[in-house]
RNA sequence: GGGAGUUUAGCUCAGUUGGUAGAGCGCUACCCUUACAAGGUAGAUGCCGGGGGUUCGAGCCCCUCAACUCCCACCA
């Protein structure tokens, strides 16, 4: 046995700073973190969802960390081969604007100003030197992650297994280049996704421009927010239903400043109420008008430059940006007399999320996904519970992205990424290769380039429970166990990354491996402020975690996290509220440095367990119904429930009663009832630890080793503690709470009249059930323990009751304080009716039951004897309460 | 415009298949009682958003209204 620590050498509070970084180098040292079969005989695997590489831990990737560690640590201790899998990806836009802005600062030079082989070499370099600080935090968090598994999204594994997804949907033809329009980001020079994109409203304007028609003396009136795109307009529509217009369909309509002819159509699409009925199509900067131009066959013009200025098809404008055309062109009309109407209106504008400019939607040449028959099957796949939400709800979200699938672009115009492995050659001869060519395989030539875009981060985010495991490298698949490890068991996230991550994940996995990536989601609710706002860098409420951890300590932070994480969708985070856990945490430290100083008096072992007292059995069952809920719990996720369980029980149960009543039998003479006592505190103290471990294992740990076995390994490596039939006693439980009961009822007497806490009282119960007359009479001392109790009586009911007295009646007893001195008899008469009101509510509710024939007739058989088990003792009450009441008035 | 969610104690939230409301924090009073003042004991607090319905019985199911939040779409 390790020598316990004297309680006078250990400090009265717990200061986890040391003792965090301690454990963690000793289980990472020691190889526990390292998937090793257990006697689950089951794998489980958790992949952490990789951050950026520029990232800094915030509140959310702390309660990632915390949901998916407790989890592996749970099932790690209940004997699964356990896999936590660390990554990190390179977040293309991201981590190339970061290092683009600090060369600009350094060296006020743009990426143009070098070869893309040179600033690529400088982006490697700052991932070297600054990247990746995230996964120390991710450490500081307790993170018992198999580090050896750490992927790069930009490793070569990860790069083999996005060539060959692409390659062999290239060769299937469901990766196609097109022309399309995308959202056009000026700042980044590159094609963004749909979720890249956020619409923010803006103050703009309505302008009303002229347009004269053809052979005709009619004009049109034309509403825009933006005149400098006309320029790129290829057509005029109307809707076909417009009286007023109807009859101009087909004809032709010239527009303004470049005097362009250009058709007048009919389409559905356009709204008579909205502007002036009459929309001017651009379908190379218009999502909306490039639909209207694949339905009428109109040409497409692209007007802009790729910085988002005017091309030359902006005429004496060229040169400008949309910005400033906009203003110089609205101008130029009504200079001309062409500007019927200006007038302001809000309307919401995409902007990059990276860049933060305005989007310009333009017509290029991208590459694409065709993900139809790849959405259906991922589907389909939560449709037959192949893969399963929690909480459930989540499945519609998935569900509304899946089944509208829009093609996908993948190309992104950036130097950072995965280069797309497609190669030409000076024949205009095109194909995809896993290897890098130089040499054309139809004409032979040997003039050969690669295509410049790189893939959408999320291209090989979607390959990542694959590629970390090895895929497709069958060495590196056999070395990282995949076999094993995938499926994986479940992935944790935030819902904001449904569409970008899970679907993208299920729609890759199930298109390459025929199977599910993993098969529970969970998804956990966002971190907000106290106020239940967003935490943000523009209202300044973000929570640090490192301010957390030094304040509190990893553990209470762990803890505060887990409680609030269960099937909500926020969970509102008060830095005042974690101090109330790390109270929690300090509590389990100090019932430590109770039972420290007679550890050496008994073993952890309980030697006969047919020897054991009351109290001792009552605990043991405490216990075990905790266990049994922190494992169904843990289960689905409810992390809320087991740390409610838990802190209950080590709080009121063990903590307030168990510690209390241990008190006289430690502080006695009978040596043998000593050494079991001890014994049951230090068996069920470590069973404690162990149900603690998984969401605060620092301090849990530095405890098991004061408490271990020399033979016992660290607690990381123990059995979880499980339900055990043997341990359950129903009636030891029953009677207890009785116990509880009468000792807080004398306690409440005793507040009720003022008497000093360290005054003794006499007391005298009186009930009718005799195994209780029995019980009572045997718990004297902790009576006198618990509340400072003199003499004690217990009795039947039919006894006479002590005539100056004050009482509280409880369902099965009635507890006398008889007084010597002077009692404020209004007092007590108000207390009792203030008690017989609320008893005789709560028992006209039984009643009026009892007297609803429906009620009788229709409730359960469980229902009914409840109520007339109810009605029976409340009516018992009210009797004792009336009886009492009326001695009090005389 | 389409969809989802939320509304329960002062605050933050739980509430299993409908059986008559709970926790933590905070608050009040009294206590430095030999593990812990980051503590102890006792206590107060709810028309479970409004209205209607189903049912013997509704916080929970149905309808409806209201407020708040989020997601998707959207530059006439």
């Amino acid at each position: 046995m390790t020598t316990p620590i004297a309680t006078e050498d250990i400090s009265i509070t717990y200061s986890p700073t040391e003792v965090e970084a301690k454990w963690y180098k000793k289980w990472e040292d020691g190889k526990y973190f390292k998937p090793k079969k257990g006697k689950a005989n089951k794998s489980y695997c958790i992949i952490v969802p990789p951050p950026n590489v520029t990232g800094k831990l915030h509140a959310g990737h702390a309660l990632d960390i915390t949901t998916q560690d407790s989890l592996i640590r749970f099932k790690r201790m209940k004997g699964y081969e356990t896999l936590f899998l660390p990554g990190l990806d390179h977040a293309g836009i991201s981590t190339q604007s970061v290092v683009e802005k600090m060369v600009f600062e350094q060296e006020k030079k743009t990426r143009r100003d070098f070869s893309r082989e040179d600033f690529v070499k400088k982006i490697w370099a700052w991932k070297e030197e600054y990247g990746g600080h995230i996964l120390d935090q991710q450490r500081a968090m307790g993170a018992s992650c198999d580090w050896d598994y750490l992927t790069f999204t930009l490793d070569k594994i990860p790069n083999m297994a996005v060539k060959k997804f692409f390659v062999d949907m290239y060769n299937q033809k469901l990766i196609y280049q097109s022309d399309y329009i995308v959202n056009w980001d000026p700042m980044l020079q590159s094609a963004v996704s749909d979720q890249e994109v956020n619409h923010k409203d803006v103050q703009g304007n309505f302008f009303h421009i002229k347009y004269a028609i053809k052979g005709s003396d009619e004009t049109l009136e034309v509403a825009t927010t933006r005149p400098e795109t006309l320029f790129g307009d290829t057509a005029v529509a109307v809707n076909p239903n417009d009286e007023r217009y109807k009859h101009l369909i087909g004809k032709i309509a010239i527009i303004p400043l470049c005097n362009r002819e250009v058709p007048i159509i009919g389409d559905e699409h356009v709204d008579l109420e909205k502007g002036t009925g009459c929309l001017k199509v651009t379908p190379g900067h218009d999502f909306n008008d490039f639909e209207i131009g694949k339905r009428h066959n109109l040409p497409i013009i692209n007007m802009l430059n790729i910085d988002g200025t005017l091309n030359d098809y902006g005429m004496e404008f060229k040169g400008l940006s949309t910005k400033v055309a906009r203003n110089v062109v609205s101008k130029k009309l009504e200079e001309l007399g062409l500007l019927l109407d200006k007038k302001s209106h809000m309307h919401p504008v995409g902007h990059g999320e990276r860049s933060g400019v305005p989007i310009e939607p333009m017509v290029s040449k991208q590459w694409f996904v065709n993900v139809n028959h790849m959405s259906k099957r991922a589907v389909e796949a939560v449709e037959n519970g192949d893969m399963k939400f929690y909480p459930k709800e989540w499945e519609n979200t998935y569900y509304s992205w899946l089944r509208n699938p829009k093609d996908w672009c993948i190309s992104r115009q950036l130097w950072w990424g995965h280069q797309i492995p497609v190669f030409y050659c000076d024949n205009n001869h095109q194909w995809a290769s896993e290897r890098h060519e130089t040499e054309c395989p139809i004409c032979k030539s040997t003039k050969v380039h690669q295509d410049p875009d790189v893939l959408d981060t999320w291209f090989s985010s979607g390959l990542w429970p694959m590629s970390t495991l090895g895929w497709p490298d069958p060495k590196a698949m056999e070395e990282k166990k995949f076999s094993t490890f995938f499926p994986t068991t479940v992935l944790i996230t935030g819902y904001d990354i449904i569409f970008f991550w899970v679907a993208r994940m299920m729609m890759m996995s199930l298109q390459t491996q025929n199977q599910v990536p993993f098969t529970d989601t969970y998804i956990h609710a966002i971190v907000r402020d106290k106020l239940g706002r967003k935490m943000s860098k523009s209202l300044g409420n973000g929570i640090d975690p490192f301010d957390i951890i030094a304040l509190y300590g990893t553990d209470a932070f762990r803890f505060a996290l887990a409680s609030g994480a269960g099937y909500n969708r926020n969970i509102n985070l008060d830095p005042e509220r974690i101090g109330g856990f790390r109270n929690f945490i300090n509590k389990v430290w100090n019932a430590y440095r109770f039972i420290a100083p007679h550890l050496a008096n008994g073993s952890a072992q309980i030697a006969d367990m047919s020897k054991l007292d009351h109290h001792e059995r009552w605990i043991l069952s405490e216990l075990n119904s905790t266990s049994k809920i922190m494992n169904e719990s843990m289960e689905v996720y409810r992390y809320d429930e087991a740390c409610a369980a838990v802190y209950a029980f080590v709080y009121d149960k063990y903590c307030s009663w168990f510690i209390e009543l241990s008190k006289n039998i430690l502080n006695g003479e009978d040596a043998a009832t000593k050494a079991r006592r001890i014994s049951v505190l230090k068996f069920v103290f470590k069973k404690m630890l162990a149900l603690l471990h998984p969401v605060t294992p620092f301090i849990t740990e530095e405890l098991w080793s004061y408490l271990k076995d020399a033979n016992e390994d660290l607690l990381i490596a123990q059995e979880y503690p499980e339900y055990d039939s043997k341990l359950e006693f129903k009636e030891d439980q029953d009677q207890m709470n009785k116990f509880v009961e009468v000792v807080t009822s004398i306690r409440n007497l005793r507040a009720s009249v003022n008497i000093k806490p360290k005054d003794e009282v006499s007391v005298e119960l009186f009930t009718d059930n005799q195994d209780l007359i029995k019980y009572f009479r045997a718990n004297l001392i902790n009576f006198q323990e618990l509340a400072r109790v003199k003499n004690l009586s217990v009795g039947n009911k039919e006894l006479n009751r002590p005539n100056k007295s004050i009482v509280n009646v409880l369902t099965h007893t009635e507890v006398f304080v008889p007084l010597d001195g002077v009692i404020d008899l209004k007092e007590q008469v108000a207390r009792l009716e203030k008690e017989l009101a609320k008893t005789n509510a709560d028992y006209q509710k039984y009643v009026s039951r009892m007297n609803n024939e429906n009620f009788m007739k229709n409730a359960p058989e469980n229902v009914r004897a409840e109520v007339i088990e109810g009605e029976r003792t409340l009516r018992e009450k009210v009797q004792s309460l009336e009886e009492n009441l009326i001695q009090f008035r005389s």
